[in-house]
DNA sequence: CGGTTCCTTGAGAGAACTCAACGTCGGTGG
DNA sequence: CCACCGACGTTGAGTTCTCTCAAGGAACCG
């Protein structure tokens, strides 16, 4: 993890320190507006522990969370207890923007491993957008962004199309120094891959197996390093999950 | 259909004059909002004949439009040239949204029968919720209530049940004289049908066999009888499709 | 160390797909 | 009016992919 968080657990925001701040407000506020979206936080950024929920589908909306460390899911459980998770947010993510037309959260969050948000109130949130038309279209922007990696992801792909462009999706994502072997450390399990993909716990793994034994992939356990990163974006060209990188620059 | 669109094509819009005002405007704007609205509007409503289309993916994010008649379907081609569908747009729906914060659609839109549309500049409208809260809240809100409906869709369900919920979905917006009995006329044809459902059309043409076996349904074409909704309903539980009728009212 | 959870692999079952054929509908032109 | 055509809809047969069930191995924690 780029950012320790056993320290400064419950620490005061200050943007200008957070290393995900970049990703944060790419985008999405002018420089005059980074003084003024500090301030707006909650004045601590609480961690919470593996497994820790940050609310529950159909709670009153009242927060919208920035993601400092670690990696958060959001998830719906349906009537007989299964799990089925939405998307997985990483540093400089956001959470929440699908609840900024509703009052309730239409899906539950939880803390995949240790991590730290930053919180802002919803309402002072659509405030702040109403004022700043440039930070309506970088949270737009990015909403739009998740939209579309959405979509991607909900198309009907074999198994091995999805993982491959999970993998590289998560590669994209996950900040790893420059220059470094391209090793992903996935936080999360095999059925949480699983439940996002809609794929069973088993064909995860037979899949990564099978990645392995084509030499596209080597697995160390929840380390994955990629060894042939262009097989796997032929393999997984059809889903047309385009990078995140390619940010929209804050030129209009 | 409701609305007539064989007569005054390409007519000036006059919300206060058509049919699908109500659900365009609903939570959306208020009283106030209604006559610059309709000067918001492009001059004409465009009449698009079956399979004609109103824009391509990655075409530069102009216009959103509203649906007044008909229906529209949003689509990507994949790299085979298969097509797949991402929504059906109904009268009142909106068109769009998720291109507001980028600057390009992020998928293509064509009529699947003749449908007339109404079209904002896109500025305009960011412009519009820019200065009211209330639109930039109802437009907000009804772009989560789109997520959420695709999000439900494209959770791992088996053919009939994602069937079901389609069926049940289409009879909830498709408007139909109340009293009568609930007779769907889909627009869409079964590949249509099976593109958005990730199912082959073979697939729901057995579905849709069976539940007419099973006394669920009636089928006459493209009209469908739903004769035991409950019974569709129960189906369709898991895939946890709320009613779009549920719409937020205008107070805060 | 137990105990638990997660990961992995195997065997069999089932759901949906593909391929193929045929029926139906709507339009077009002789 | 009827024959023809193409697109769409329906049904059957066989295949394939993924799931379920089952069991053993590995990692983690008290």
């Amino acid at each position: 993890m780029a950012f320790d968080i056993s320290h400064g657990s419950r620490a005061k925001p200050n943007c200008g320190m957070c290393p995900a701040a970049v990703a944060c407000l790419s985008g999405s506020a002018s420089q005059d507006d980074g003084p003024r979206w500090s301030d707006m936080m909650e004045p601590h950024s609480p961690v919470f522990p593996e497994g820790k929920s940050l609310f529950m589908a159909g709670e009153p909306a009242t927060m919208v969370y920035f993601v400092r460390a670690g990696c958060i899911k959001t998830f719906s459980v349906d009537e007989d207890g299964n799990e089925r998770v939405r998307g997985f947010h990483l540093p400089g993510d956001v959470i929440g923007m699908d609840a900024l037309g509703s009052r309730c959260y239409p899906s539950s969050a939880g803390a995949v491993v240790p991590s730290q948000v930053c919180a802002i109130p919803r309402a002072r949130l659509l405030e702040l957008m109403s004022n700043s038309p440039l930070l309506m279209r970088g949270l737009l922007s990015r909403a739009s962004q998740d939209l579309a990696s959405a979509l991607a992801f909900s198309g009907d792909y074999s198994a091995d199309q999805r993982i491959a462009a999970f993998l590289l999706d998560m590669n994209d994502r996950l900040d790893h120094r420059p220059g470094e072997t391209q090793c992903l450390r996935l936080p999360m399990s095999r059925r949480e891959m699983g439940s996002f993909l809609r794929l069973a716990t088993e064909t995860v793994c037979r899949v990564l197996t099978r990645l392995e034994q084509q030499g596209s992939i080597e697995l160390k356990n929840k380390a994955i390093h990629l060894k042939h990163a262009e097989r796997l974006a032929d393999l997984a060209a059809p889903v047309g999950l385009v990078s995140r990188m390619g940010e929209l620059p804050l030129a209009a």
